[in-house]
RNA sequence: GGGCGGCUAGCUCAGCUGGAAGAGCGCCAGCUUGACAUGCUGGAGGUCGGGGGUUCGAAACCCUCGCCGCCCACCA
C-alpha cells in the first residue's frame, strides 16, 4: 500500500473509505472465534433486535458500544466471539404482519394459515439481511459464521429442550386464571407486556339492595362487568358496613344474590368503601374471590363481547354494553351518580388495543426455584451492574415474581412441544410422537399455543452456543461476559436469562450487565416512528460517516439515563474524524518514503514540547483504557478527542511543524509515536478512520484491528514537563489575548520579559509559539502585565487606558475572593495548610499583577 | 401509590471522593498562517431549578418544595 500522502484527500471521507475495510477485515476472517484458542475466552451474544424492521438508534448505540468492546477485548489478548443474532419477536412481528395484511385489505383468517407462514418466512429472509446489512454498515466485528435465529431448527430444538425440562421439573402446568387478555390480537399476553395509559373516563356509583334492607352503594367505571359480580366485599374495620356481612346483596338488572364478604384489600377511603367483586374480570377481584370461595364468572367472550346467556346484554361489545347497563340502571332507579374519572388503563404493548383481564386457561412456569438461585448469585455478586442502581430494579422485580404466563394463542412463535392423542392422553415431548405412549394412539394433535417470545430469548446466552448439545462452543465460551442493553427489558430479557443460565448451565450467563442510556427525541420526546420522532441511524451515518455515530454513541451512552438526541454533536465526530485524518498529514509528508523513527526514549527526549505530548500520550493510555474497562466510555472518548486536537494538533504540532518540515527525525519519531499510541486506542470508537490511517503510517502494518492495545506508558510520565508547558500555554494563551484585545497590537512581534528564571529551551519554545522575542530588558513602551511577566507591543505607543482598567477590575475582583477568605480566622485555623498555602500564592500572583498594570 | 434519574452558558451536555464555573454547537470580531475554512485566533454569555441546613468553604453532602422523564404496583 501507498505510503504517499498524495492521495489522501483534503478533507477526510468516510463514505469512500468505510465499505472498503469492512469487507476487507471480513475476508482477512478477523472476526470469526477459535473456540480452541490458547487465549482467554471474551463472550458477547448481540441483543437479537426483532425482526419487525429497520434497526433504530438504539440499536445503533448498542452496537457501538458492543462492538467497541469487542476491538477493545481483541486487542488486549482475548479470543472474542461477538455472536449475532435475531429474534422472530412473535406478538410484535404477527403484528407488523397483520398491519400489512391490512393495508391490502386483507386479514390473516382470510389468508390461512399456511399462506400466512409462507408470507412469515419470506419476510423473515428480506428483513433479516436488512438487518445484517446495517449491522455491517455500524462496522460490527460479528462472528457472522455463529449466526443465530430464534427460529432456527437448532434454537427451536433448545427452546423445545428447555420446555421440556421445565416442564419435566414440574414447573410447568396448565390452569384456568385470571390473564391479561388482548382482544385484538386474541391472546394472553404478560404483565409485563401492558402499558398502562390514563384514561378520562366515569365513575359510576351503583346501588346494590341489602336483602332484608338497606342498600350498599358502589363506585365502578366498568359497570358492564358488574353481571358477572359474584359478592361484595367491605374492609373488615369499616363500621359503616359491619352490619351487611354476612348478609346478601341482590345484584341490580340480574337479581342474584351476592355475599358481602370482608377482605383487607378493600380500601376504606376510595369511592364508598365497598367494592363489588368480579373475579372473572378483575386480578384484584380475582384474587378476592380465591381468599373467599367465590364463584368465577366468566361475563366475557374472548374477542370482547359479552358472554351473559339470557340477558339483553349478551353479545354485545363490552362499550355497548356498558352504556346499555347505566342506561337500564339510570332507568330502574339503581345509579346514583356519576362523575368523571382519571385512571390507568392497561394497553397491549404491540397493538395498543385496551385489555380485558379475564380468565383463560394457559401454561404458567412455576418461578421460585429459578428466582431463589438468582437472587443467591446477586448476593454472591457474580453480576455486575453498571450503573449500579439497576440491580435494584431488578432485584425488587425478583422479590415480587409470579408464575409465568408463558402460552401466547398467536399464529406465530414457538408451537408448545405437548401433543393429546385421540383419546386424550398429553405428551410433552422435544419431538412429536408417532403415537402416544400411553395408548398407542397415533392420531396425535400438538397444543395450538406458542410460546411468550421471551421465553425463547431467555435462554440466548447458551442456546446460541448450541445448547442442550454440549458442543465446542458451549464449552469454550460459556459463560459470556457482557450484556448490554437499554433498561426497558432488565426483567423482560435480562432477569429471565440469569435465571435459566443458572438452571440449565449451572452459572450466570454474563459477569457484567450494561444499561445504556436511551436516546430521546431532540424535543424529549420517545423516539418512535408512529410519533415521527425517530432518526434513522442510515441517514446519519450517510451524512457523517459510521465512525462518527460510533464516537457520539460512546460518548453518551454511559453519561447518565436519558440523552435528548443533538445531530450537532455528531456532527462534531464527523469533523472530529477530519482532524485527525488532517493531523497525520503532515507527519506522514514528513517521513515520506524516508527511513521508520525508532520510537523514543523519554531520556533522549530534549525539547519541553516532545517530552510534554508523550507524558500526555501516557495519561491518555490511562485514561481512555480506564474508562473502557469501567465502562465509563464517555470519559475514553473525551480523553481521546482531547488529546489529539487540544494537545497533538494544537499544540505539539503548531509547536513541531518547522521540524517535520525539516525532516528532524526526533520530531517524526515522537510524532509517529502519538499517532500509532492515539489510532490504536481511538480504533475501538472509530474502526474505519483509525485503520485507514495505520495502513499509512511507515513500515510494515498489518490489520490495526489485531494490533495490539497500547501498553502502559507511564515511563513517558514526566510531572515537570506538563507543569512547564502548562506555563508556557498559559502565558501564550494571555499574549494572544492582548494581540486581539488591545488597539493596535500586532498579530506577531512585540517582547516579553519573565520574572522568572527559566532555561533556554523554554524561552525558545515560549518565543516560538508565542510570536515574540524573550529578552532581559524591555524596550520603552507601555508594558502589559502577563502573570509572570510582562510585554511589550513596539507599534502600541500607548495601551488603551479601558483595557487596563478592565483588566485590573478583572483582577481585584478575584483578589478580593481570594482576600476574603485569607482574612475569615476560621479558615486559617480549619483549612488544610496546602488549600491555605495556594491561595496565599494566588493573592501574592494577582497582587503582583495588578502592581504592573501601574 | 412506591422507587429511580434529571434540572449547570441560547441549545445538547461534562463537572467522580466539597477548595479559582467547563466542552461542543450556536453567537460576535478577526484570519485564504504550505495538515485541516469539516480550519485557526480572540470574545460575549452562567447569583449551577426554588428554599432551608451541614461546613472555614457547597454546582457537588443532607432536608424540603417545584417542574420533566422513566421503572414498578391488583385502589374499584
Amino acid at each position: 500500500m501507498s505510503k504517499t500522502i498524495s492521495d489522501m484527500p483534503t478533507a477526510y471521507d468516510a463514505g469512500a473509505i468505510e465499505p472498503g475495510w469492512y469487507a476487507r477485515w471480513e475476508s482477512a476472517n478477523l472476526f470469526t472465534a477459535n473456540p480452541s484458542s490458547p487465549k482467554p475466552k471474551f463472550t458477547m451474544c448481540f441483543p437479537p433486535p426483532n425482526i419487525t424492521g429497520e434497526l433504530h438508534m438504539g440499536h445503533a448505540l448498542q452496537t457501538a458500544i458492543y462492538d467497541l468492546i469487542a476491538r477493545y477485548k481483541r486487542m488486549t489478548g482475548n479470543e472474542v466471539l461477538f455472536l449475532p443474532g435475531y429474534d422472530h419477536a412473535a406478538i410484535a412481528t404477527q403484528n407488523v404482519i397483520e398491519k400489512q395484511l391490512a393495508r391490502e385489505g386483507k386479514t390473516k383468517e382470510e389468508l390461512g394459515r399456511e399462506a400466512f407462514d409462507a408470507r412469515v418466512e419470506a419476510w423473515y429472509k428480506s428483513v433479516g439481511a436488512t438487518i445484517i446489512n446495517q449491522l455491517r454498515l455500524l462496522g460490527a466485528s460479528m462472528d457472522w459464521s455463529r449466526l443465530r435465529f430464534t427460529m432456527d431448527e437448532r434454537y427451536v430444538h433448545s427452546v423445545m429442550t428447555a420446555f421440556v425440562a421445565f416442564y419435566d421439573r414440574g414447573w410447568i402446568y396448565r390452569a384456568p386464571r385470571i390473564v391479561n387478555w388482548c382482544p385484538h390480537d386474541q391472546s394472553a399476553i404478560s404483565d409485563l407486556e401492558v402499558k398502562w395509559q390514563e384514561h378520562h373516563d366515569t365513575l359510576y356509583y351503583i346501588r346494590y339492595p341489602i336483602e332484608g334492607g338497606g342498600e350498599v352503594v358502589i363506585a365502578t367505571v366498568r359497570p358492564e362487568t358488574m353481571l358477572a359480580d359474584t359478592a361484595v366485599a367491605v374492609n373488615p374495620s369499616d363500621p359503616r358496613y359491619r352490619s351487611m356481612v354476612g348478609k346478601n346483596a341482590i345484584l341490580p338488572l340480574v337479581g342474584r344474590k351476592l355475599p358481602v364478604v370482608v377482605d383487607d384489600a378493600v380500601e376504606k377511603d376510595f369511592g364508598t368503601g365497598a367494592l363489588k367483586v368480579t373475579p372473572g374480570h378483575d386480578p384484584m377481584d380475582y384474587d378476592i374471590g380465591q381468599r373467599h370461595g367465590l364463584d368465577v364468572i366468566n361475563g366475557m367472550h374472548l374477542d370482547g363481547r359479552m358472554n351473559v346467556p339470557g340477558l339483553p346484554y349478551d353479545g354485545l361489545p363490552a362499550l355497548e354494553a356498558r352504556e346499555k347497563v347505566v342506561h337500564d340502571l339510570k332507568a330502574q332507579g339503581y345509579l346514583v351518580k356519576e362523575e368523571p374519572y382519571t385512571h390507568e388503563v392497561g394497553h397491549c404493548d404491540r397493538c395498543d388495543a385496551i385489555i380485558e383481564p379475564l380468565i383463560s386457561d394457559q401454561w404458567w412456569l412455576r418461578m421460585e426455584k429459578m428466582r431463589d438461585k438468582a437472587l443467591d448469585a446477586s448476593e454472591a455478586g457474580k453480576v455486575r451492574w453498571h450503573p449500579e442502581r439497576y440491580e435494584r430494579t431488578y432485584l425488587d422485580w425478583l422479590h415480587g415474581l409470579r408464575d409465568w404466563n408463558i402460552g401466547r394463542q398467536l399464529w406465530l412463535g414457538h408451537r408448545v412441544p405437548v401433543y393429546y392423542c385421540k383419546n386424550g392422553h398429553r405428551t410433552v415431548a422435544v419431538e412429536r410422537p408417532t403415537e402416544c405412549p400411553e395408548c398407542g394412539n397415533r392420531e396425535i394433535q400438538q397444543d395450538p399455543d406458542v410460546l411468550d417470545t421471551w421465553f425463547s430469548s431467555a435462554l440466548w446466552p447458551f442456546a446460541t452456543l448450541g445448547w442442550p448439545e454440549e458442543t465446542e462452543d458451549l464449552r469454550a465460551f460459556y459463560p459470556t461476559d457482557m450484556n448490554c442493553t437499554a433498561r426497558e427489558i432488565i426483567n423482560l430479557w435480562v432477569s429471565r436469562m440469569i435465571m435459566t443460565g443458572i438452571e440449565f448451565m449451572g452459572d450466570v450467563p454474563f459477569s457484567d450487565v450494561v444499561i445504556h442510556c436511551q436516546v430521546q427525541a431532540s424535543d424529549g420526546r420517545r423516539m418512535s416512528k408512529s410519533l415521527g420522532t425517530g432518526v434513522d441511524p442510515r441517514e446519519l451515518i450517510t451524512k457523517y460517516g459510521t465512525d462518527a455515530l460510533r464516537a457520539w454513541a460512546a460518548s453518551v451512552a454511559m453519561s447518565s439515563q436519558d440523552v435528548r438526541f443533538d445531530e450537532t454533536r455528531v456532527e462534531g465526530y464527523r469533523r472530529f474524524c477530519n482532524k485527525l485524518w488532517n493531523g497525520a498529514k503532515p507527519v506522514l509528508r514528513s517521513i515520506g518514503d524516508g527511513p521508520v523513527p525508532n520510537v523514543p526514549e523519554p531520556d533522549d527526549l530534549e525539547l519541553i514540547e516532545d517530552r510534554w505530548i508523550l507524558s500526555r500520550v501516557a495519561s491518555v493510555q490511562r485514561e481512555i483504557t480506564q474508562g473502557i474497562e469501567e465502562f465509563a466510555f464517555q470519559d475514553s472518548i473525551n480523553a481521546g478527542y482531547g488529546f489529539i486536537w487540544n494537545e497533538f494538533c494544537d499544540w505539539w504540532l503548531e509547536a513541531s511543524k518547522d521540524r517535520l518540515r525539516a525532516g528532524d527525525e526526533t520530531a517524526q519519531a515522537v510524532a509517529i509515536f502519538c499517532l500509532d499510541n492515539a489510532i490504536r486506542m481511538l480504533h475501538p470508537f472509530m474502526p474505519f478512520v483509525t485503520e485507514e490511517l495505520w495502513s499509512r503510517l511507515p513500515g510494515e502494518r498489518d490489520f490495526v484491528m489485531r494490533a495490539a492495545w497500547p501498553e502502559d506508558l507511564h515511563h513517558y510520565v514526566d510531572g515537570q514537563a506538563e507543569v512547564e508547558f502548562e506555563r508556557l500555554m498559559d502565558i501564550v494563551n494571555q499574549i494572544r489575548s492582548y494581540r486581539k484585545t488591545v488597539p493596535g497590537a500586532p498579530a506577531k512581534g512585540g517582547a516579553v520579559k519573565l520574572f522568572s528564571e527559566n532555561d533556554a529551551d523554554w524561552t525558545r519554545a515560549l518565543s516560538m509559539l508565542g510570536q515574540v522575542a524573550v529578552i532581559d530588558d524591555l524596550p520603552p513602551g507601555k508594558e502589559l502585565a502577563l502573570t509572570e511577566g510582562s510585554i511589550v507591543f513596539p507599534a502600541v505607543a500607548a495601551v488603551d487606558p479601558a483595557v487596563t482598567a478592565k483588566k485590573r477590575t478583572e483582577l481585584q475582583k478575584d483578589l478580593d475572593r481570594v482576600q476574603a477568605k485569607l482574612d475569615n480566622p476560621e479558615f486559617r485555623a480549619k483549612a488544610p495548610e496546602q488549600v491555605i498555602a495556594e491561595q496565599e500564592a494566588r493573592a501574592e500572583e494577582l497582587r503582583a499583577s495588578i502592581d504592573r498594570l501601574g
